[in-house]
DNA sequence: CCTAGGTCAGAATTTCCC
DNA sequence: TGGGAAATTCTGACCTAG
């Protein structure tokens, strides 16, 4: 028994929806006042009953609803939204309590007291739980009269839908079908990518509906390798069943989404491959995977919209936790629980997404999951009467994400916040993570209470989270919890940090403040305080300011420090250590790569240059890092993380000993040459443009970036040294140490990973795999 | 007034067992 | 192997202390 629930307190989010709904409705007469509808609806006549079987007044609310009546369809919402709100939650007032439920629902114009009557009304009607299962009544793949023609315009008729109670049989309706079909298309996609992974057989497609105990869950779950064609299917049999559903139902793509549902699950299933190393790592990076994906990620504004448009064309694997990997599990739940679709929830949405249809195209469950859609949507349907490729939004709106949106189907008062309740101090402000309403300034940005709690008890213990998929994954205010492990990187992104105090939000909306005079002039530039030229030359003053810029950047993009989580309970062995040293190295990479987009002119090389660069200096930036955060203890420990501290002798135990002498030693100098903060931001930047000397693609570019960050070098080397001429050369020659550090790290960690000592993530593996080839000589340089 | 951190109901997921 | 139920983990709205 779930202990009592607490009264909620404030405004619910029923009177949320009310005052949202009512006002909505107003938007509607007025709409269809004037004859027109939204595009891309369908005609509610032709299947508008969602459960033949439903009591009397549900069947009165449908037929209502099929006769495009606009309150009860309003009210049909409501119910749907609000069903799941324990009545305790939700305060009443003396004078509803005295009602009973009313049974008609009440005129345009009524008060919210009668919309709660009618509500109560209906969720009387249906409060009992509905424990639903999919039964296809085929039973043959051969015999295409019994088959339902997925994919095709079809009402499902053989589709039943069942209570397992006492309820009679009943049908699902054409959306319904088609949103399973949406399902089913993409645990097949899965199941594809499973095949192509597993030697190209021909796909096999297995998806199993599972029921939930209150029929309002289903899920599909990829599970066997079982070829369709291939073996004899028992219809009449659940898993078979399913399997045949998906089946038909990609025969039924046309065929550019076919290809192109392929071509990525192929891409996907390269990065999979584990047994064809280097040459398909190398068309994996070349295919826009993983640090290419890391590095395609801009959290720039400007290419933002150029990646949204990318994603309309794309169809993305689905990310899960589950234990098996790569069988992408798609958890749509309640998705039976009545739901229906039409015009007046679609512009619901739109409403409640600020006007905004989600740009993804994917369907979203519950979980966070999200199912490729666009490429799913079976061509030749009258109601959506365009290309899935199309970025004509018309044709989104029935598989759209918003409609599968939680808040929707299924109304948690508790996830409801109200807009105005928070509001970050009146200011309407954006999560700086997943865009949601920001709740405050929370560990030093905007951000919602979800992410502000996420982020807490990321730092609060140690969690070990990975992307199960590319490190790449979106983080927004609907798939925020597909994937902890990118959220706590967008987290850390956007400049999360425990540290951060109010005091740090007062400077930082002073700077905020303080900013626009900044351009004007360079009385404010630091750089020039101190300085020993005291009148600078306008080609100074540019070079001085494009100093402060660099440096701007490249603060701003400061790697966090990064815990290890390395367990001190076990014996430090050679195994125990290397194996957190390499587990944070590989956290660390992922931001590296991020921190490397926000390099000054890094972004404006080629793609190929991007990757090449980063895989050349990859482990020197590491161990620049580890240099860095050591300075206080002079040379005598390392400082992998702030809570792996290594004594001298651990250097040898883990086989690093000449190595991390060389970066003890290192360290030792740079205190010794009194290293400031931005000389080491620029130092970690000269790594980055200097780890390459041969020609690239971009080698102008990239020598315009080289002569930047050295002429940074040198400015800030005169403005905290101005008198010692050596300091430049001093910093420069200790790279050369780091780099020889590094290289002898690269060739020690690839005999781990031949020998197999130690575990190392895909990314890791291929960067490691990437220098072996670049010593080799195999790479090319294009 | 604001935020870090605590609390806990409910949702989501995993594990166990038949 | 599927499915139900229990156990566990995660999420985020709300609360409180400073």
């Amino acid at each position: 028994m779930p202990p009592p629930k607490k009264p909620k307190v404030g405004r619910t989010s029923l009177e949320q929806f009310l005052t949202e709904d009512e006002s909505h409705l107003d938007r509607r007469n007025s709409r269809d006042s004037e004859g027109n509808s939204p595009a891309g609806t369908i005609d509610d006549g032709s299947d508008g009953e969602v459960f033949n079987s439903a009591s009397d007044s549900e069947k009165e609310l449908n037929v209502k609803s099929s006769s495009v009546d606009e309150r009860t369809t309003l009210f049909h919402k409501l119910l749907l939204k609000s069903r799941s709100v324990d009545e305790q939650k939700v305060p009443r007032s003396p004078d509803d309590d005295a009602c009973s439920p009313t049974a008609s629902p009440p005129a345009a114009g009524e008060n919210v007291g009668a919309f709660r009557k009618y509500q109560d009304h209906l969720r009387l009607q249906l409060e009992k739980p509905r424990q639903i299962e999919i039964k296809l009544e085929c039973t043959s793949p051969k015999e295409p009269n019994v088959a339902p023609e997925l994919g095709s315009n079809e009402d499902y008729s053989n589709v039943t839908v069942k209570e397992s109670s006492s309820a009679p049989q009943q049908r699902l309706t054409t959306d319904q079908g088609r949103l399973i079909d949406t399902l089913v298309a993409s645990a097949l996609a899965s199941s594809a990518a499973q095949s192509i992974i597993y030697g190209g057989r021909s796909t096999s497609y297995t998806a199993a509906p599972n029921a939930y105990p209150h029929g309002q869950n289903m899920s599909f779950s990829t599970c066997s390798m079982k070829g369709f064609e291939n073996e004899p299917h028992d219809l009449s049999k659940k898993t078979d069943a399913t399997k045949y559903l998906g089946h038909r139902l990609y025969e039924g793509l046309n065929p550019s989404d076919q290809s192109r549902l392929a071509s990525v699950y192929r891409e996907w299933a390269l990065r999979q491959n584990k047994d064809n190393a280097f040459e398909r790592s190398k068309q994996y990076l070349e295919s826009h995977r993983r640090i290419v994906g890391l590095l395609s990620e801009r959290t720039d504004e400007s290419v933002r919209d150029e990646r949204l448009a990318d994603k309309e064309n794309m169809v993305q694997a689905v990310p899960a936790r589950y234990p098996n990997g790569i069988y992408s599990s798609v958890g749509i739940n309640r998705m039976m629980g009545g739901y229906r679709y039409d015009t007046h929830q679609r512009e619901t949405m739109e409403h409640s997404n600020g006007g905004k249809l989600d740009e993804s195209g994917c369907i979203i469950s519950p979980t966070g999951n999200y199912v490729p859609v666009h490429s799913m949507i079976p061509s030749g349907q009258p109601t959506i009467n365009q290309s899935p490729t199309s970025t004509n939004m018309e044709g989104v709106d029935r598989y759209h994400p918003a409609l599968m949106n939680p808040h929707f189907l299924h109304n948690d008062s508790r996830r409801m916040k109200p807009e105005s309740s928070h509001g970050a101090g009146g200011v309407n402000k954006l999560c700086q993570v997943c865009s949601d309403n920001a709740s405050g300034f929370h560990y030093g940005v905007w951000s919602c209470e979800g992410c502000k709690a996420f982020f807490k008890r990321s730092i609060q213990g140690p969690v070990d989270y990975v992307c199960p998929a590319t490190n790449t994954c979106t983080i927004d205010k609907h798939r925020r919890k597909s994937c902890q492990a990118c959220r706590l990187r967008k987290c850390y992104e956007v400049g999360m940090n425990k540290g951060s105090q109010r005091k740090e939000r007062k400077s930082a909306n002073s700077l905020q403040n303080k900013s626009p005079k900044r351009p004007r002039s360079n009385s404010g530039d630091n750089t020039a305080i101190g300085s020993p030229d005291s009148t600078p030359t306008p080609a100074k003053n540019s070079r001085k300011s494009r100093t402060t810029l660099t440096i701007e950047a490249l603060s701003k993009a400061e790697m966090p420090r990064l815990e290890s989580y390395h367990n001190h309970s076990l014996p430090p062995t050679r195994q125990h250590l290397l194996a957190s040293f390499v587990k944070l190295a590989e956290k660390e990479l992922v931001y590296l790569i991020n921190w490397a987009k926000n390099v000054p002119g890094y972004c404006e090389l080629s793609l190929g240059d991007q990757v090449h660069l980063i895989e050349c200096c990859w482990m020197e930036l590491l161990f620049l890092n580890i240099v860095h955060r050591s300075l206080e203890h002079g040379g005598r420990r390392l400082v992998i993380a702030p809570d792996l501290v290594l004594e001298r002798p651990y250097w040898a135990t883990m086989g690093m000993s000449e190595v991390f002498e060389q970066l003890a030693a290192v360290s030792e100098q740079l205190v010794q040459y009194h290293l400031h903060n931005e000389e080491f931001l620029l130092l970690q930047a000269t790594v980055l443009a200097n780890a390459e000397v041969r020609k690239l693609a971009s080698y102008t570019k990239l020598f315009e970036i080289k002569q930047s960050i050295l002429d940074g070098v040198v400015d800030i080397a005169q403005k905290y040294h101005p008198d010692n001429l050596r300091h430049v050369p001093s910093l420069l020659l200790m790279l050369t140490h780091i780099r020889q550090a590094a290289e002898r790290a690269v060739t020690y960690f690839q005999s781990l990973k031949a020998d197999g000592t130690v575990t190392f993530c895909d990314l890791l593996s291929e960067m490691l795999d990437a220098q072996k080839e670049e010593k080799t000589g195999n790479h090319n340089l294009s």
